[in-house]
DNA sequence: ATTTGGGGTAGGT
DNA sequence: ACCTACCCCAAAT
């Protein structure tokens, strides 16, 4: 058995770390047992803040979490992950010991930490900014020294479980938009979508290898949607008697359009004031026909598509596709100048100045998976049925973006 | 403050 | 139509 090489230990970290129904003690068994490579993917870098953000999410060392995570997503407006960054840094100050020294460090002009992250947050321009953010960041600045106001934002945000639910809000949608792995769009590659390319471009040595993977029956249906014109004789002598006796039939035949256009001219003519360019009609009558040739091709993989089995480790689609979809058009170098706000899914308000509207925002249904369902088996023997919280908080990793009522709701379902 | 049970809604199949 | 996840509420603990 050969060794397993960086680049494969590189692609199970990233598909395995980065899939949240993995619960973080599986993960770091497994980052302990395996090289760590010396070129992250994205992906694995993400999950791994976000898996050491669910095991602490209210603290000076979540802070940390936060500012790498809204630096890995650059291209992306951080909003969410700035906004729980102040919820978090606004409890910190509200509850230490010397809030002046806190409210300083962390919300003072220039530097203090959650006021940059404000700051980058709209790229340096105080005018993107959000103004709940700022704000906060704001209030507390003013509270340095002033004991009334201090004792206002400790009853505001000194709420430890409110910070930690904008933290999990955040873990949440993260978790929700991180996309697929390395390997699943590899997989997506030889038996999904892009199989019939993939497969084209492959000799016969490499398609051997796609086989196992992919199975005896797949390979076929593959295969059987592989045409490859070029290279039959037989393909290419039936193509060329096509086309001589296409030429054929010009020849016997009076092509009806010069005179169609003749008389279409004497009609424009006659009624319009502007010119038309009849031949631009007829190129786009020639690229309507084409474009409506390739669809039906299209459709016909559509359909095919369709009727396959839905392929190798498609865990909870309907998020992916949704906030995939989102990540790939930050990703791609659309001009955001253009659009600098898009409403994109991602941009949930984590404010902690939103609780009210955030209300009225219904959290993405998510199914439970397997791993959360055992968890929730396990916690109920070993805690009770009832004890919630002590459940959720003991497998805190596990259930990501659960509330104690989900937990209860999702008792109540598997008991029926 | 947390849990509980009931009942309702949204969204997917 | 049905199921599941999520939401909301009032009452109990």
């Amino acid at each position: 058995m050969p060794r397993l090489t960086p680049a494969d230990a590189s692609l199970i970290l990233d598909h395995v770390v980065g899939d949240a129904c993995i619960p973080t003690a599986t993960a770091s068994a497994l980052l302990g047992g395996l090289p760590f490579p010396a070129h992250p993917t994205p992906r694995l870098l993400r999950s791994l803040l976000l898996r050491r953000l669910a095991a602490d999410p209210v603290s000076a060392a979540a802070l940390d979490s936060l500012e790498l995570l809204s630096s890995l997503l650059d291209s992306d407006p951080a909003t969410p992950v700035s906004a729980a960054h102040i919820a978090v840094a606004a409890f910190l100050a509200a509850s230490a010991p010397d809030f002046d020294a806190a409210a300083r460090a962390l919300f003072a002009r220039p530097d203090g930490r959650a006021r940059r992250a404000v700051d980058e947050e709209a790229g340096g321009d105080p005018a993107l900014a959000s103004s709940e953010a700022l704000a906060v960041a704001d209030q507390f600045e003013a509270a340095v020294g002033n004991a009334f106001s201090q004792e206002a934002l400790k009853g505001l945000f000194g709420d430890r479980a409110k910070a930690e639910r904008r933290v999990r809000d955040l873990l949440a949608a993260e978790w929700a938009a991180i996309g697929p792995s390395r390997l699943e769009l590899a997989a997506e590659q030889i038996a999904g979508d892009g199989a019939v390319e993939t497969w084209r471009a492959a000799d016969e040595t490499v398609r051997a290898k796609y086989r196992i993977l992919v199975g005896e029956e797949k390979a076929r249906e593959i295969l059987s949607r592989i045409e490859d014109p070029i290279s039959s004789p037989q393909v290419h002598k039936v193509i060329h008697d096509l086309k001589s006796s296409c030429a054929d039939l010009h020849n016997v035949v009076d092509d009806p359009l010069p005179a169609a256009k003749a008389a279409a001219d004497k009609v424009l003519a006659a009624r319009m004031d502007n010119a038309v360019d009849i031949n631009a009609e007829v190129n786009n009558q020639a690229a309507n026909c084409s474009i409506a040739g390739s669809s039906a091709v299209n459709d016909q993989g559509e359909t095919l598509r369709k009727g396959m089995p839905s392929s190798l480790m498609d865990w909870n689609p309907t998020a992916q596709s949704l906030l995939w979809e989102d990540s790939i058009d930050s990703d791609g170098s659309r001009s955001q100048l253009h659009r600098p706000h898009l409403p994109s899914p991602r941009r949930i308000p984590v404010s902690p100045l939103q609780v009210a509207e955030n209300k009225s925002m219904r959290r993405r249904a998510r199914r439970w998976s397997s791993v959360e369902e055992e968890a929730l088996k396990d916690g109920v023997e070993q805690f009770g049925s009832g004890n919630w919280k002590d459940i959720l908080s003991h497998n805190a990793d596990v259930f990501i973006g659960r509330t104690p009522v989900d937990l209860k709701d999702k008792w109540r379902n598997m008991m029926r």
